[in-house]
DNA sequence: ACGACATTGTAAAGCGCTTTACGTGTCGGT
DNA sequence: ACCGACACGTAAAGCGCTTTACAATGTCGT
C-alpha cells in the first residue's frame, strides 16, 4: 500500500506539500498540483483513514442507535439517517440494543472511545439514571423520538400529546364513549405525553374511563394481543380502542381476528406510527403518521451542527397527522355492549 | 483525556506494561496488576481506540452493504449480522446503496481505506463488471443472498430454484394450470434460479407458459402492481400468480383489491420470502420463507473465519419451505377463466 | 558461588497522517 | 540596492497506541 510519503517522493515534493493539496488547504502552482495529482494516479493511493483519524482525532462517523433495526418505524428512521450521513461524508455506525439497557450502555462508550464523532440515539425504555449520568458530559448526542430523563440535549420529538388527542378526538367524534387505552412502558416520556393527550380529549367532552381501560406495558405487538384479550373477555365492552402504536394495533387486529371477531364492526380501532404495512393490514388502519423521514434527516442536521460547533435548538417538536382508514365505524348504539 | 502514559506513570510503570496488560499478553505479579487496574480505575481511562486501529492495523469493524435498510427483508438480515458482529466485538457500518451501483462501489473502497476490515454485501442489481472488478482484488468479502457474476467469494445463498418450484408445485397441486410469473431484473442470480425453478415445476405436468405470462423487472410493490394491472386487463387471465417476492406479492394485492377483484377468488397468489408483514395482508399470504436469522449469522460467520484466515466454505446454500397461509384456492373451472 | 533462565519490566521505533514553525526565492516599492 | 511581503515549499513534532529489542532482578541447579 502506497502512502503518502511514497506520493510525495513520486511527484518530488514533501509530504507535507502532498497532504495539504489533498486538503484544499494550499494553492499550488498548476504544474506541482499536476505531478502530485499523477503520482496519486499513478501509484493507486489512497488515504489511509485509520492514521488520518488519529491525527486529526475525528472519526468522520455518527453512531445511530435503535432499540431494534428490524423494526420498519427505526429501520426507516436509520434509512433517512444514513442517507444524510452520507451526504456529509460521515459513516454510520449500527447499533440495536434490543431494550437493553446495558447495550445502549455500551453504545455511548463507544462514542467516548472515539468510534464515533456524535450519536443519535433513539432510546425505548424509562431511564433508571445510568444513561442520563453517562450522557451528561456528552455534548454531541442528539435524542430522537424519546427523552431521556434529567438530561438536556438536543432533541427531535414528535406532538404525542397532540397525536393521541387527535386520535381519541376522531374516535369519539365517531360516536364512541367508552374507549379503552392501550400504551407503552410506564415512564417512558411518549407514553405519559399520548396518554395525556387521550385523557384531555376524553375530557373535553366529559367522557370517563376506568383504571381497567388503560392497559401499559408496552409498544410490542404481543402485547396488544393480551390487551385485546382481555378486553374480548370482558362482558362489558369498550366500543373502540386507541393503540398507541401500530404494534400494538396489530396485536389488537389479530386478537379479533382470531376470536372470530371483526374491526371496525365489532371494535373500532385506531394505530399510532402509520408504518408501511399499516395501509396493508385488513381492515387498513386508520392511525396517526409520524412525519419519520423528517425525523431522521432532522435529527442528521442538528447532530451536524453540534459537531460543527453551530448553535442548535435545543428541542424540537414534529407535527402529527390523522391518517383515515377502515378501522373505525360510527357508533350508533345507545351504549357500549 | 487520560492516556496510557497516564495510567503508566500513576501505576508506576510503563506504558508497555499497561499496554501489554490491557491485551493479556503478559502475567503481571497481582501486585502490579492491582495497581494498574486501580490507576485506570482512577483515571478513568479508556483506550484511544483511533490510535488503536492506527497501530494494530485494523478497523474492529465490519461493513454491512444492502440495497436498501428500511425494507424489512434486508432490515432483519442487518439486525442479525449486527447482533453477530456485536458478539465477536465488531462494529458494524451500514450502508444502503439504494440500488446505486456508485454506492456499492464507494462502499467496497470505503474497506479499501481501512475504514473496516471486511464486508459483507448484498447486491441488488446485475453487475457490469465494476463491481466485480473491484471485488477482484478483495479477499475479506462475503456475498449475501445474490451473487456478483465472474468473482469468486463466499457466499450465502438460498436455494432459490427448489423455493420457486415449491411455489409452482403448490399452485398446480391446488389444480391451477395457467400461471404467470413476476419477478425481479433480469440478469441477477435469484431471478435467473426462480424462474428456472418455476419452469421445471410446469414442464413436470407438461403445463407451457407464454412469453406474456412473465413480467421481469424488479422486486418491488410498484412493478407487482404494475404486472397485475397489465394481467387483470387481459381477457383471458391466469387464474395464479406466483410473484417472486413479498413485496411483489403485496403490489399485485393492492392492484387486485383496488379492481375490486377478490384474492384468492379471483386469484391465487404465492409470494416469496415471508417477509414480517405476510401473515399480516389480507388475505395472509401464502409465501416462501427464507430462513432469515441464519442467513445474517452464517455470513457474519464466515467473514469472521476469513477475517482470522480460516478456511471457508466457497457457497452454501439454506434450505427455503413453503408456508401455507390463504392466498392460494383450489382451481376448479374447466379453463383459464 | 556462578552462569543460565525465567520473570518483570523498560526504551524506543514505528503506524501514516496533520500541522506548526520555519526556510527559500521572487517581486514591488522606495 | 535593501526591506518586507508573499508564494511555494520543507522539516519535524506530534496523535496514542503496539511491539520489538533489551535490561534488570531474582531463582535455580550444580
Amino acid at each position: 500500500m502506497p502512502t503518502l510519503s511514497d506520493v510525495a517522493s513520486a511527484a518530488g515534493v514533501s509530504p507535507t506539500t502532498v497532504s495539504r493539496h489533498l486538503n484544499n488547504s494550499i494553492v499550488l502552482p498548476q504544474a506541482t498540483r499536476d505531478r502530485i495529482d499523477a503520482a496519486i494516479a499513478h501509484l493507486d493511493y489512497r488515504p489511509n483513514l485509520l492514521a488520518k483519524r488519529l491525527s486529526t482525532g475525528r472519526a468522520e462517523a455518527i453512531g445511530l442507535v435503535t432499540p431494534e433495526i428490524d423494526n420498519p418505524f427505526f429501520a426507516q428512521l436509520a434509512a433517512t439517517v444514513e442517507a444524510e450521513a452520507e451526504k456529509h461524508g460521515y459513516a454510520v455506525y449500527m447499533s440495536s440494543t434490543h431494550g437493553d439497557r446495558a447495550r445502549e450502555i455500551e453504545a455511548v462508550r463507544r462514542m467516548r472511545d472515539r468510534h464515533v464523532d456524535g450519536m443519535v440515539l433513539i432510546t425505548s425504555q424509562p431511564d433508571d439514571g445510568s444513561l442520563a449520568k453517562l450522557l451528561g458530559n456528552q455534548d454531541k448526542v442528539v435524542l430522537l423520538d424519546e427523552d431521556v430523563r434529567g438530561i438536556c440535549l438536543p432533541s427531535v420529538f414528535v406532538e404525542n400529546e397532540r397525536g393521541a388527542y387527535l386520535a381519541t378526538r376522531h374516535l369519539i367524534d365517531a360516536g364512541h364513549r367508552h374507549i379503552a387505552y392501550i400504551g407503552g412502558p410506564p415512564g417512558l416520556m411518549s407514553v405519559g405525553e399520548r396518554l395525556a393527550g387521550f385523557t384531555r380529549a376524553m375530557a373535553q367532552d366529559g367522557l370517563t374511563f376506568a383504571a381497567s381501560d388503560v392497559f401499559l406495558r408496552d409498544y410490542s405487538r404481543s402485547f396488544g394481543s393480551e390487551a385485546a384479550q382481555q378486553i374480548i373477555a370482558r362482558k362489558h365492552r369498550p366500543s373502540a380502542i386507541f393503540a398507541s402504536s401500530d404494534n400494538l394495533a396489530i396485536g389488537v387486529l389479530q386478537a379479533f381476528r382470531r376470536a372470530g371477531l371483526s374491526v371496525p364492526h365489532d371494535m373500532s380501532l385506531v394505530g399510532f406510527d402509520d408504518m408501511p404495512f399499516a395501509e396493508l393490514v385488513n381492515p387498513p388502519l386508520t392511525t396517526i403518521r409520524q412525519p419519520v423521514p423528517e425525523m431522521g434527516r432532522l435529527a442528521f442536521e442538528l447532530l451536524l451542527a453540534l459537531l460543527n460547533g453551530e448553535p442548535v435548538e435545543p428541542v424540537t417538536r414534529l407535527p402529527l397527522e390523522l391518517i383515515e382508514r377502515r378501522s373505525v365505524a360510527l357508533f350508533t348504539g345507545g351504549s357500549s355492549m
